[in-house]
RNA sequence: UGCCCGGUAGCUCAGUGGCAGAGCAGGUGACUGUUAAUCACUUGGUCGCUGGUUCGAUCCCAGCCCGGGCAGCCA
């Protein structure tokens, strides 16, 4: 996090309105020796302002230099405003360049979607809509764009944005998105780390291939048109890469545990992959999940770590993300900032998995699937819980053991036939689960006993085994879907509109 | 993987068994401290692909491809 946050520093500079990239401090010298402006020869000496800086300046500025994207220029008689967005935050600045300008002419070179640097001079907007704006005295453009630049003013579905993923940051909505997607990933290290928690760097390649998360990539190395063979004919992976059948992880969660078991508070934040062909607006092939472990910890102390956890998230982008947040809140879900601040006010609400099921069976609804003890829940359950009944997140836990996996750990005192293991999922409206987690298995029989009914072999988990020959300890974990976090944070109803370039089944453009 | 809906101009969509439509975008002109500017005129089509029915198919039928929704799986 202090790398972070260094970075960052370094990054954006001193606060305030010359912070930028370029070589350099600000000088009006650099400014004066640069060439008058026209096409593209080459970029300013002059130290860049962004845009998010240049709008929220506290005083006017006799030179600056931007540099963005035209958003949208409309020409008048005698002079031309043009929007510049430079990603830097939701909002473009308006240039005001003037008809007498000596490079005026090649202002029609500036249409949507051209690079464009500007400089000129920070004032007080004449026209009503902004308070700032700069009056250029040159302006070059960098890079056209001409009529078949994709991106219009207004008007695109998410379906035709998904389709053009090399264009659509520009564009405001993914812009915020991906501003958004960047802060939340900040707010999850930085809550860990505040908190203690070791960052730790699970594989991604791994021979586990039975933790019950779904289906799983092979890695392989192998001649797949003419693979070794052993004597009886079957394809011989003792010949592959790594001696043995590997996968792309589904879970870092095993592996997280051997560090809690040493480090005591562990996180993991990485990607993962999981094989299976879902066509759901919340399911991808490719997605990042944050897993938290923690030694001398209960299913309880869990929940707790899990709700204070998206609390802090929900809160940390509320406070640093305004401007995106608005910005959702107009155009994609008008409630969503009703909602957070309700989510954020609120306890979630606890409920057993057995209450859960006495609650939908008195529900008077007629499910789709019926509810009967000893069933998954489903997502119309799910969403009747956290939607309706207590329309509110809320953390279902205790699931029937013959459902849940083997490393969950076995509730003690369960009358016969009612067997249920400390497992929770938290559920949010709109979303469903979030998160999944449970107490892990640290009674060495216990787990043994697990592993048979799951038809696991032991030979496979030795190492896991071990974990509960020496030095045992209570310990839980869950996993957080950081995509569906991201939904939930911003009200996008598809998961492949928060990922940058998304993975599903039959597509991996980009 | 199952069920349902869709594919017509660059984008969003309407439409019909008999000449292919609108709005926006683009172009031209006018006007304007404008800001999803406005007004007039205007360019633009393999109607997803293949086959079938028909005098004639964008329209009806079949198969396929692609996109979306829901379900399952899960985060």
């Amino acid at each position: 996090m202090p790398i972070l946050a260094q970075e960052i520093a370094r990054r954006i500079g001193a606060r305030g309105s010359t912070a930028g990239f370029g070589p350099g401090p600000r000088s009006v010298s650099g400014f004066a020796s640069r060439r008058q402006g026209g096409l593209a020869d080459g970029l300013s000496t002059m130290s860049r302002t962004l845009v998010k800086d240049a709008l929220n300046a506290a005083a006017p500025m006799d030179a600056i230099l931007l540099q963005g994207w035209v958003r949208t220029r409309r020409d008048a008689k005698a002079f031309s405003f043009i929007e510049l967005n430079d990603g830097s935050c939701l909002k473009g600045i308006q240039i005001v360049a003037d008809a007498a300008l000596p490079d005026y002419a090649h202002i029609t070179k500036a249409n949507t979607g051209a690079s464009l640097e500007v400089r000129g001079k920070l004032v007080e907007s004449k026209g009503s809509g902004q308070k700032w704006e700069v009056v250029a005295t040159g302006f070059t453009v960098l890079g056209e764009a001409d009529v078949t630049y994709p991106l219009q003013k207004k008007g695109h579905t998410m379906e035709f944005l998904r389709e053009i993923a090399h264009l659509r940051p520009r564009s405001n909505l993914f812009g915020a998105v991906f501003r958004v997607r960047s802060r939340l990933a900040y707010a999850i290290h930085q809550f860990f780390q505040d908190k203690g928690f070791y960052y730790v760097h699970t594989p991604i390649v791994t021979a586990s291939d039975a933790e019950g998360a779904g289906d799983m990539f092979r890695v392989t190395t192998l001649d797949l048109a003419n693979p070794p063979k052993t004597e009886d004919g079957a394809i011989d992976h003792a010949k592959d890469f790594f001696g043995k059948k590997t996968f792309l992880t589904v879970s870092g969660q095993l592996e997280a545990e051997i560090f809690a078991c040493a480090l005591s508070n562990v996180y993991t934040f990485g990607p993962t992959f999981r094989a299976e062909n879902s066509h759901t607006s919340r399911h991808a092939s490719e997605f990042w999940m944050i897993e938290p472990e923690v030694a001398f910890c209960d299913l309880n102390g869990d929940m707790d770590l899990a709700e204070e956890f998206v609390k802090y998230l929900i809160r940390d982008i509320r406070s640093h993300c305004p401007g995106d947040l608005e910005f959702f809140a107009k155009f994609v879900d008008k409630d969503l900032l009703a909602r957070l601040d309700f989510v954020l006010n609120q306890p979630f609400k606890r409920c057993s998995y057995t209450e859960a099921i006495e609650i939908l069976g008195q529900s008077g609804k007629t499910w789709e699937h019926p509810v009967s003890w000893g069933d998954n829940l489903q997502s119309e359950h799910e969403r009747y819980l956290t939607e309706e009944h207590f329309k509110c997140p809320v953390t279902v836990y205790n699931y029937p053991r013959a459902i849940k996996a083997f490393y969950m750990r076995q509730t003690d005192g369960c009358a016969e036939g009612r067997e249920t293991v400390a497992a929770m999922d938290l559920l949010v409206p709109g979303i469903g689960e979030i998160i999944g987690g449970s107490q892990r298995e640290e009674r060495l029989d216990k787990l043994r006993a697990g592993m048979v009914l799951h038809h696991l072999d032991e030979k496979n988990y030795w190492w896991y085994l071990d974990l509960r020959r020496f030095g045992t300890v209570p310990h839980a974990g869950f996993g957080l879907g950081f995509e569906r976090m991201l939904m939930f944070v911003t009200g996008v109803g598809n998961i492949r509109d928060v990922i940058p370039f998304a993975r599903t089944p039959g597509t991996a453009e980009f």
